[in-house]
DNA sequence: GATTAAATTTGAACCGTTTCAATTAATAAA
DNA sequence: TTTATTAATTGAAACGGTTCAAATTTAATC
């Protein structure tokens, strides 16, 4: 079935595309009869005028500008969604969101879906796994199609905005340390998403500069979600021997954290007094959930609204713009799942 | 500034602009020296070929749906915004989220994107505030463009896919009485959502049904997040009479119950001991929370699903497709904030 | 060097609208 | 009835690309 356009519309009702234009666009310059005649045409025919064309000529419509998730329920990247909105409507940008569901693919295609539909730069939470895929960013490159990272990408050099995820695991392994933990777990997050990769890189990275020894039954793969740490933590503590605690979890983000917490609950484990935990991301309900969770608080929105304010300085720019890479330092923020042993 | 086109590029690289546009759609029919040459003027003159244009003849691109919520971080919608995606993908369709920010402007521009930028229908949370304004979304029906409402609007007839909450909370309501409680409270939601008044409307309904009586005052404005129920509840309740519980309070949402038991906790007032507590949504967290909460259930895969599934039919539908209408229940979740009473 | 085949490049037509000067129709004034 | 105004409508020229048959170059073969 072809396509249905103005001419069809304009033939149909006997006048000229001009006048069918003028309706579509509500001009007062066109005839009450004409206009309804026209009107009933369109809607018999199921006329769609088509956006892209009623642009192309006269272009005077607002400016956008889009986010690539990896998943729309990670509770970090929302919190940085909201400040890139935020930052981007001061601007007068309007934001949209979509997700790559940590598929290649479908962040190529949403990547293409942008840059072909009048998005003027996009922000992109790159899916990573093994076979590093960068062709569609060099395509975007070619293109001069603005855009920022908010995590760094082996192999292409683009705008990064990212936080500092070695450095802060690394510490709150060290901090556990400190305060006498000697038995040190990772629940680790997602595969194909390098915070995962950088936060099991940082805790490794604390083992050998301490002298705890490091062993890989001590990362336990786990995921970002609520159930997972719930799963997981089931899974690991059920058959545990109670002889080994007191232990310590860092957990890859908080809702894993607090997934793990109400496993233990059910399990009777207590916390922090036989087994400690370390959040990530410093949600709302971490500083609400009794025991209050102590975390990793990291500067979503400084995260945000940099990554924003880039990505549309290189969109107002006439030139180039030098490629930025910036990394902001997390903190941790202690609460009351971690207490001092022996 | 002039925007620079592939006749500038072409014109400065001494070549035809069908070769130009052959180096940016990657065909290998051009000489790499060609290429090299081409992709080095672009990159000089920063061109940036316009997506629309390119679109116009070849129309090959991908299919994607729009979203227009009303916040981001409202979790119900966050749900039923997954549950979209996951119906859209599997009908190939990609989905644009964005945030009207409870701004009717703001609505109507994102409408006007969306559909303007090859964007082929939209899903619409609806702003309502006192002055109700229907005229952009006449316009988007004068276009044929399809669109499916997550709430009702008055004064449009259009695809509407929502809940009956007007029933549920009236239900939750009922509940209370029926164990036991006569004093209760509605914590209600923010203006300008229709969920908020349909769910005054059903806390209202229930007392007329019923032996008690209805107060204004048993109505206080809170809104839709964790900090607004916890500061509510905390100014409520601060210098509240405890001769007057037992008491229960109906919440807008499970968030903001969350929030107030936070807040009573803070207080020494125990729930359920002393408030039962009703939230509205069944979010992960209420049942995982101690005590977990007594909430209403909402469908929301459903929801989601059923309004994608009318949309992308009225989509590939050559013909104008009947109207419809649909609003699913929502039940009652009997967890551990509500007690029988005496 | 001539001939043929393969690789490149060209340029005009086209995509579906908007725009706006020019034309035509309708209405008012003389 | 003419003429001057005003209201409606027309139609051809953009808009910034893509397409693809035809023309031109380059390379390969004899």
């Amino acid at each position: 079935m072809k396509k249905i356009t103005i001419n069809d519309v304009a033939k149909t009702a006997g006048v000229s595309k001009g006048t069918v234009s003028a309706v579509i666009n509500s001009r007062s310059t066109v005839n009450a009869k004409t206009r309804e005649h026209i009107l009933r045409v369109m809607k018999n025919l199921n006329y769609q005028p088509l956006g892209q064309a009623r642009n192309l000529r006269g272009q005077r419509i607002g400016k956008s500008i889009g986010l690539i998730m990896r998943e729309l329920d990670n509770p970090f990247y929302a919190s940085v969604a909201v400040e890139i909105k935020k930052y981007a409507n001061s601007r007068d940008y309007i934001l949209f969101i979509a997700s790559s569901e940590s598929d290649h693919q479908n962040e190529e295609n949403i990547a293409q879906l942008f840059s072909a539909n009048n998005v003027k730069g996009v922000i992109i939470a790159p899916v990573i796994n093994g076979t590093i895929e960068i062709e569609h960013l060099f395509h975007l490159k070619m293109l001069n199609y603005p855009f920022v990272m908010l995590e760094e990408v082996q192999g292409i050099l683009a705008n990064v905005v990212s936080i500092n995820n070695v450095k802060a695991t690394s510490d709150a392994v060290k901090y556990l340390i400190e305060i006498g933990h000697t038995h040190i777990l990772h629940f680790s997050g997602p595969k194909f998403a390098s915070h995962t990769v950088e936060r099991i890189k940082g805790f490794r990275k604390a083992f050998s500069e301490s002298h705890l020894a490091f062993n890989d039954s001590l990362v336990i793969d786990c995921g970002s979600h609520f159930s997972d740490g719930y799963e997981k933590g089931l899974a690991y503590f059920k058959s545990f021997d109670k002889k080994q605690f007191p232990i310590a979890v860092v957990c890859y983000n908080d809702v894993v954290a607090l997934g793990l917490m109400s496993a233990l609950h059910q399990l009777n484990i207590t916390v922090p007094g036989q087994v400690s935990i370390i959040g990530y991301d410093d949600i709302e309900f971490a500083r609400h959930w009794s025991p209050a969770l102590t975390t990793v608080s990291t500067p979503y929105e400084k995260l945000g609204r940099k990554a924003a304010e880039i990505l549309i300085n290189n969109i107002e720019s006439d030139r180039a713009l030098p490629i930025e890479n910036i990394i902001f330092d997390s903190k941790i923020i202690i609460r009351e799942t971690t207490r001092k042993v022996q």
